[in-house]
DNA sequence: TCAAAAGTGTTTGGTCTACACCCATGC
DNA sequence: GCATGGGTGTAGACCAAACACTTTTGA
């Protein structure tokens, strides 16, 4: 029945040894492919249930650390800039509890019973560009592939949510923190920028407006024109001024109201 | 030596047992009283250390619930909204380590070691209004007091981090939280009012702009005249409209750049 | 020459800022 | 009446939304 050797159970034991009880991390990862923004999720041996990554804190690593680590494990995403977006933890919540609780995954008394404990977790989103497309699934498990945002409902457990609270943190860190750095590859075009913040506010943008606000804030510096063969006029090339948008950002607080 | 009953002990044990593992929560909750911004901290035991009130999540109750029972317990403030500002957890971060290995406080080994270990924390933070003053120190702590948040970097551990964290995700969610009715109380003039955006910005704010821009927005209810005996003009008072309060509040993401 | 998409400009109205000025009160 | 702080108005700069017009390309 048990398809696990009795080392890869002590390995599991050992890692639960070494980590921080009843507190996890997820990793809401976002990509942008030119017209979608997409999340890696992960498939847990053999279940057919998709899971945001995620995994557990070392006693001797911070939780920044861990975070990354565990990304960098289960998709293979390395040197990302992560920024927490909340910490969750109903009394209710657990990890793949319903998992490791089927028979026909046989895992032994033990390893059911951590699993079904109540969990906390620890959310961080970050973003990688479009050209990252080497995920590879880590150790335990079995798969991983991006899916668009918009069909993350029926992620595992209360892992929509996660989604959802990570994209509204990413919406409102837009302006402050440098995301265009990591969303964007080396050159891009105008049209393509708009795309982008179409895709994270989740509404359409003025084409000439947008266009005029973002080129009067100096932090696009044009290299040429893009040569495609699309039947209209070819767009323009552009790349960060890494200095100028830095300095673009802000953390100024409007009166508003 | 030991200055605890084996009763008290027991308890603290029994209390770690029914509590999650190296997770705890702190509460960082601003109050005005009309001139700067204050915040409760308590002295645990004889320690002349000063802390942020905060504690442990109970298995059976969500980690929101858990911040507002240790509120409760702790300061005797009641009923408030709670906004998570971060979750902190370094690998050298513990709580009260320093004081529970204080020889002079007679802690038996097993307590040491407890608070010894290495702790998670989930911070939130809350407003009171100024009439709020009844504050009462809860179990296991000897006093609790107000603190100007200018004055509050000489408390324990990374608390000073902590409050920083907490006044910048007010500020921030100042526009698009229900904030000002926890703040002011029932009525109040526009120049209390400027006072306790100056308080929380940080910054001094232009008296005839401010008032324009918060009548427009049709918050403030006129109900009178304050009748003072200072040496100018009589401000008018004014009472939060709720209904028009809380549309004008908005997540709505703006361009911007 | 036409469609398609990119690039540009203009109009209108709002908002932000920095003030100047008036008003009600106690002394 | 005068100092003090509250209440009000306004000019100029700046910003935003809507939309019309022009340009460049492939077919």
């Amino acid at each position: 029945m048990t398809q696990f050797t009795e080392e890869t159970l002590e390995s599991i034991r050992n890692h639960f040894q070494r980590t921080i009880p009843q507190l996890s991390i997820n990793c809401v990862i976002f990509r942008f492919d030119g017209e979608t923004l997409q999340v890696p999720v992960v498939r847990f041996l053999d279940e057919d249930v998709w899971n945001i990554p995620g995994g557990f804190i070392y006693q001797d690593e911070g939780i920044y650390e861990a975070a990354k680590r565990i990304l960098l494990e289960q998709t293979r995403i390395d040197n990302l800039m992560l920024s927490q977006f909340g910490t969750f933890g109903s009394a209710e919540r657990s990890v793949a509890k319903d998992i490791t609780r089927n028979p026909k995954m046989g895992f032994p008394q033990d390893i059911i019973d951590h699993f079904s404990q109540r969990f906390v977790t620890i959310g961080y989103y970050s973003i990688v560009g479009k050209e990252q497309r080497k995920l590879k699934a880590g150790p335990f498990f079995k798969e991983v592939k991006w899916v668009n945002v918009a069909e993350t409902e029926h992620l595992a457990m209360d892992h929509p949510q996660l989604v959802s609270e990570a994209l509204l943190a990413l919406r409102s860190e837009l302006q402050s923190r440098p995301l265009l750095s990591s969303f964007m590859p080396e050159t891009f075009t105008i049209p393509e920028l708009q795309k982008l913040y179409e895709a994270i506010l989740g509404r359409p943008v003025d084409r000439g407006n947008f266009r005029q606000r973002i080129l009067k804030t100096k932090i696009l510096e044009k290299i040429g024109t893009s040569k495609q063969k699309t039947g209209s006029r070819p767009p323009i090339l552009y790349k960060l001024d890494q200095k100028n948008y830095l300095n673009s950002l802000s953390d100024d607080v409007k009166l508003g109201f």
